[in-house]
DNA sequence: CCCTCCGGT
């Protein structure tokens, strides 16, 4: 059992400590139903952190670098951008604030456009990819880190800005992580040639902040008060050896015993543990006692058509209660309200890297300390709530404190290439916040050397003009690569479709359940990723053009397309062996052609590929098959020991 | 004989 009728001793939760004393409750932050609107002044002066404004302002005047500590609904975001603007801090240049998400930089902007009173696009703006609503009036501009990073390249110094605010940096992202050097290293180098100085302020939601204050030459550390409720932990007694029948009793106890407006959100793994589970508490829903009140279960995840992720906020019918089993997309990109219950499984799917075999791999493992916080908090935003923990206590306190920064694992081709296009000088004893591997830096220098992008002489790596051109693209450097060769096979036109359809995630739904049905083939076609991959293309077309690339099309010669691939992916080659397996030639490694493929069944002596995909065996996805004589001519020094036979 | 967490330029 998950827990006991009379739950262990529990543990208050209070995350963070006030800084800032709680002399008043806070005001909402949304009008509630019925009641008269509050003007948006007021509003601006209810929350928390307004409190502090002048406090804030004094410091932040007199502060190149701070840390500050915001709960969830201190109001930090959308205030201090406009606080350093109304004080006239910054004034010369732009305020800059960095977001991990998209949605975030837009509905933020618009929201501060509003208590601003100005259209949004002049005085506030926002700028993410394929989307900047700025104008020579923005002031106050929201963008994604990965939008920041890539102004950077054609101004390392940021010149235009005079505040960067790095929201969210306790996510780590690995664009966040790359920013934190990049904007260190501006701030440095425009102090020493006497410039306009660079203001830095990390935001983070979680306590442990002493790596950005070390980082930041030792910044202060600023804390707000939030608004987040009293949350009850409830660790299991035992260890639970399956966490998904432990969820399922756990959802059911709660179900029979809260009243029935006390919402529930299960964190679990993966969309076919999600939609498992849903359709066995359905099951079980039906047959129960009449006491107990019917139950509404809701799946959440990304892949989900956006329809369907909407109806999580759908208030659920009255005497019934909403049940919504999420993947960690409800840790921080989709916040639900009305939830009084966490359930948190204590597992995430996540991705791992290994160096060695330059794999990705993703799997099942146990959250971390901060994860668990972030989870158990989502269940206090309206007010009190509880969060039980299907582990013991003794394991949380194994757990990790902290999530591995993403940067430390994942191929960091594209990053080295990206530092390299900054001019970074000696990119690998770049300042990291979190150094990663010797071993997955060294990987990441011979991927671009094997491509042509870099020279490397003594221990100093510079860019090719090859490397130089592959870093103008948005696009993992293989790929940069391919389209940059594809004038010479006249299929530049075929290979931007195709590179745009590998970047981004398929364009066709997989239903599990509906994998043997043969028109799904034809008619599951997922929009969303359709209309991505469009954008995408026009983008890296305008690139080319920018570039002077003849744009040309083979026509009905796609030899030319696949010696091009070939070309461009030699790295990612595998050889059918005698015995009917197939070896990557780069690593060695005993590969699979993944049985979704339409190469499946017919064996070619050598294809390149996408991508390995660890799951049951070691498959190879995404194929094209080429000739050997092909991957010879790519790289002769590279396949000289490692193509066996001569031809295909 | 397939069994994909979340993001982003």
């Amino acid at each position: 059992m998950p827990h006991d009728p009379d739950p262990p001793p529990a543990k208050k939760f209070k995350p963070g400590s006030p800084f800032f004393p709680a002399n008043k409750k806070p005001g909402m932050l949304l009008p509630k139903k019925g009641n008269a609107p509050i003007p948006i002044d007021l509003q601006r002066k209810q929350l928390p952190i307004y409190q502090a404004k002048s406090q804030l302002i004094d410091q932040l005047r007199q502060l190149h670098n701070a840390v500050l500590i915001g709960e969830t609904g201190s109001g930090k975001t959308t205030q201090i951008p406009q606080y350093l603007y109304e004080a006239g801090i910054g004034r010369q240049g732009i305020i800059a604030v960095t977001q991990p998400r998209r949605v975030a930089a837009i509905s933020l902007a618009g929201r501060v456009a509003e208590e601003k009173r100005t259209q949004l696009g002049k005085l506030v703006g926002y700028t993410v990819r394929f989307e900047d609503v700025t104008s020579p009036e923005t002031k106050l501009k929201f963008m994604t880190d990965g939008m920041l990073l890539r102004e950077a390249i054609g101004d390392p110094l940021l010149l235009r800005y005079t505040v960067v605010i790095l929201d969210e940096a306790h996510e780590r992202t690995v664009h966040t992580d790359v920013l934190f050097g990049v904007v260190k290293s501006a701030q440095r180098k425009r102090k020493e040639q006497n410039k306009i100085p660079l203001k830095v302020i990390v935001m983070s939601a979680t306590m442990d902040v002493d790596l950005f204050s070390q980082y930041f030459n030792k910044s202060p550390v600023l804390y707000l008060e939030g608004r987040q409720h009293p949350i009850q932990i409830y660790y299991t007694k035992q260890p639970q050896s399956d966490y998904l029948h432990a969820a399922l009793v756990s959802i059911f106890q709660i179900h029979q015993e809260a009243p029935p407006s006390h919402d529930i959100l299960v964190f679990m793994t993966g969309q076919e543990e999600i939609e498992a589970l849903a359709r066995t508490c359905r099951d079980i829903a039906k047959h129960l006692p009449e006491t107990c009140g019917p139950m509404i279960v809701i799946p959440l995840y990304a892949s989900l058509p956006p329809a369907q992720q909407l109806r999580v906020f759908q208030p659920a019918p009255k005497g019934c209660r909403k049940v919504i089993l999420s993947t960690n997309i409800a840790e921080t990109s989709i916040t639900i309200s009305g939830i009084k219950y966490v359930i948190d499984t204590g597992m995430v799917k996540a991705k791992r890297y290994n160096p060695d075999s330059g794999l990705e791999v993703l799997a099942v493992q146990r959250v971390s300390k901060a994860q668990a916080w972030q989870r158990a908090g989502r269940a206090g935003r309206e007010d009190s709530g509880s969060c039980y923990r299907l582990y013991t206590e003794d394991e949380f306190d194994n757990l990790a404190n902290m999530t591995v920064p993403e940067i430390q694992r994942c191929n960091l081709a594209g990053v080295i290439l990206q530092l390299l296009a900054l001019g970074v000088p000696d990119v690998l004893n770049f300042d990291f916040m979190s150094k990663p591997s010797p071993e997955s830096m060294r990987m990441a220098v011979e991927q671009l050397d094997l491509l042509g992008a870099v020279e490397r002489k003594d221990d100093q790596v510079s860019l090719t003009s090859l490397g130089k051109k592959m870093a103008c693209f948005p696009l993992e450097p293989r790929f940069a690569k391919t389209i940059l060769i594809s004038p010479d096979f006249s299929c530049t036109e075929e290979i931007l479709t195709i590179v745009s359809l590998l970047s981004v995630d398929s364009v066709l739904y997989n239903p599990p359940a509906r994998r043997d049905e043969e028109w799904c083939r034809e008619n599951f076609v997922n929009s969303r990723n359709m209309g991505l991959v469009a954008e995408v293309r026009a983008q890296l077309r305008d690139i080319c053009i920018k570039l002077g690339l003849k744009l040309e099309s083979s026509l009905s010669e796609l030899a030319n397309v696949r010696r091009c691939l070939a070309h461009g992916m030699f790295a990612n080659a595998a050889e059918l062996q005698p015995d009917g397996t197939y070896v990557a030639l780069d690593t060695h490694q005993t590969v699979a052609i993944h049985p979704s493929s339409v190469l499946f069944q017919a064996k070619p002596a050598y294809v390149v590929f996408n991508e390995l995909l660890h799951t049951s065996r070691c498959y190879m996805r995404d194929l094209c098959l080429v000739d050997a004589d092909w991957l010879q001519e790519a790289a002769p020094e590279y396949f000289r020991r490692k193509i066996h036979t001569a031809k295909s």
